[in-house]
RNA sequence: GUGGGCGUAGCUCAAUUGGUAGAGCUCUAGGUUGUGGUCCUAGCGGUUGCGGGUUCAAGUCCCGUCGCUCACCCCA
């Protein structure tokens, strides 16, 4: 009969200690929906920093930032109580004081409120500013859609001309083709103003109002509530009858029609390719004009970025018109997306150097020299808790660094340290006192 | 919120008709008394997400719950 090796092994432990039979405990993890950004997603996330703070240098926005938590009369104002977001998806919750506060579900309405609240069109005409952090939606958690995730967005206030329109769109596409995504499609539309919109709503509902028996029970309910968004529908049903609805470029006002075409000369000048979808509404209701988002062309699915003009949003939230036009990238589908597709960016970190402390006498004096070679402006790398030398040896090697610097007794005692080239092998002992500007010549 | 699938070691996955868990990788240590990447050996690591039920016996069947996932809704 066969011994089982583990299973003997593990009887003789349990007779050992038999006595911890401890209680489990809790075991917390995240809260629905909500997910921790991991080391080994480092390199991704700090990519989109990076490249997000060299666009915003570049196209000159400055940073804003808002608060997580805001008034929840801000977005019940701002982004339509009607729509989902508000209606269904907020995390909102009374304070002590009974405020009703909410965490933000997006963050253009916080940097509205924001200018308003501080006059920021006097700081400069027209504002540009850039946001990145979490926002929050109470959502059934998905593939690309969590309940906390991050957003990096981009707005300029106090303008309405459509070569902000172009630029913002610009700006995003510019910013993914950065990251390495450059198979984006650009779906773009206009979902005119206050003056055609209620004019080619009225033509909408009127188109299908005879129709309503073939309607699906979700086009029933948005007949009533938002008939743009009849356009939308999957079902193939309402998908055959949209073939002959009347599409808002075809009652465009002057100035919209005008808006748009200018937006699209601009794009098109920048050899920027674009797809017209007459389709495309956005669900929150402070949008007008210009409304656009990209698409990567071989992952089927949601948006890696989406935005438009708000020249309402002002009013709504503040009581005056200030034109205003924002974009804002979904920073987890970008690094699922780059994931998934093996775009590979490496961490932007400068060389460093390894060091090992060899025996507990020499760790005094190591202490001190890793301390002096950082305050030299060095990355220093160690793993003193692995006693041998081999092992530090070996976790210098998975850190990949160009140079192990070690020091053992008999160093300590000829006030010395070893250079080792982790590449060649090759060995130098050099004076302690000099091992900055020797580690330094040694670096490239 | 509605409906379907899944949940075994840190990771990727095994486990015959229900017979109380294994492998590879990783990690740690040793082979080398002060020298990494290869190789060899050993070790750590699981009351099979959690709770309950059926059964002599449950990773395997049933119910609940939590989580993930897919579609819808909607959106970044």
């Amino acid at each position: 009969m066969p011994i089982k090796n583990s299973k003997q092994k593990k009887k003789k432990k349990d007779n050992i200690e038999k006595e911890p039979k401890e209680k489990k405990e809790p075991a917390f993890q995240t809260v629905r929906g909500m997910h921790d950004i991991l080391p080994k997603d480092e390199d991704r996330w700090k990519a989109i920093w990076n490249i997000g703070e060299k666009m915003s240098e570049l196209y000159d926005f400055s940073l804003i930032e808002t608060p997580i938590l805001e008034s929840a009369a801000l977005f019940e104002a701002g982004i339509g109580v009607g729509t989902d977001i508000v209606e269904k998806e907020m995390f909102s919750f009374k304070t002590k004081g009974d405020e009703v506060v909410v965490l933000r579900p997006e963050g253009t309405a916080p940097v509205m409120r924001s200018y308003i609240q501080h006059h920021l069109g006097r700081f400069s005409s027209p504002l540009k500013v850039y946001y990145v952090g979490q926002m929050f939606r109470y959502e059934k958690p998905q593939a690309g859609r969590y309940r906390a995730f991050h957003q990096w967005g981009f707005e300029t206030i106090g303008e309405g001309d459509p070569f902000y329109d172009a630029q913002t769109i610009l700006l995003a596409v510019n910013f993914l083709k950065e990251l390495g995504i450059k198979n984006v499609t650009l779906k773009i539309n206009t979902v005119g103003c206050r003056v055609c919109r209620p004019n080619y709503r009225k033509k909408l509902l009127a188109y299908y109002k005879g129709e309503k028996k073939h309607l699906c029970a979700d086009c029933l309910r948005r007949y009533e509530k938002n008939p743009m968004r009849l356009l939308d529908c999957k079902e193939e049903e309402c998908k055959k009858m949209r073939e002959d609805a009347p599409i808002i470029l075809d009652h465009l006002c002057q100035s919209c029609n005008g808006h748009m075409k200018e937006v699209l000369e601009l794009v098109e000048e920048n050899g920027l390719e674009y797809e017209p979808d007459p389709y495309l509404v956005r669900g929150l209701d402070y949008y007008n004009r210009t409304v656009f988002e990209l698409i990567a062309k071989d992952s089927a699915g949601f948006a890696l970025a989406g935005g438009g003009r708000y020249d309402y949003l002002g009013e709504l939230v503040g009581g005056r018109m200030i034109p205003a036009v924002g974009v804002s990238l979904g920073m987890e589908r970008l690094v699922e997306y780059m994931e998934e597709k093996k775009i590979f960016v490496k961490a932007k970190k400068k060389p460093g150097v390894f060091f090992v402390i060899i025996g507990d006498p020499a760790k005094k004096v190591g202490f001190r020299l890793i301390h002096k070679l950082r305050e030299s402006n060095m990355r220093v790398l160690e793993a003193v808790g692995k006693k041998s030398l081999k092992a530090q040896l070996k976790a210098a090697n998975r850190a990949g660094t160009e140079l192990a610097l070690m020091l053992g007794q008999k160093e300590c005692f000829e006030e010395t340290v070893i250079i080792r080239d982790m590449r060649t092998g090759v060995q130098e002992t050099v004076l302690a006192e000099k091992i900055i500007e020797e580690t330094k010549k040694r670096l490239r």
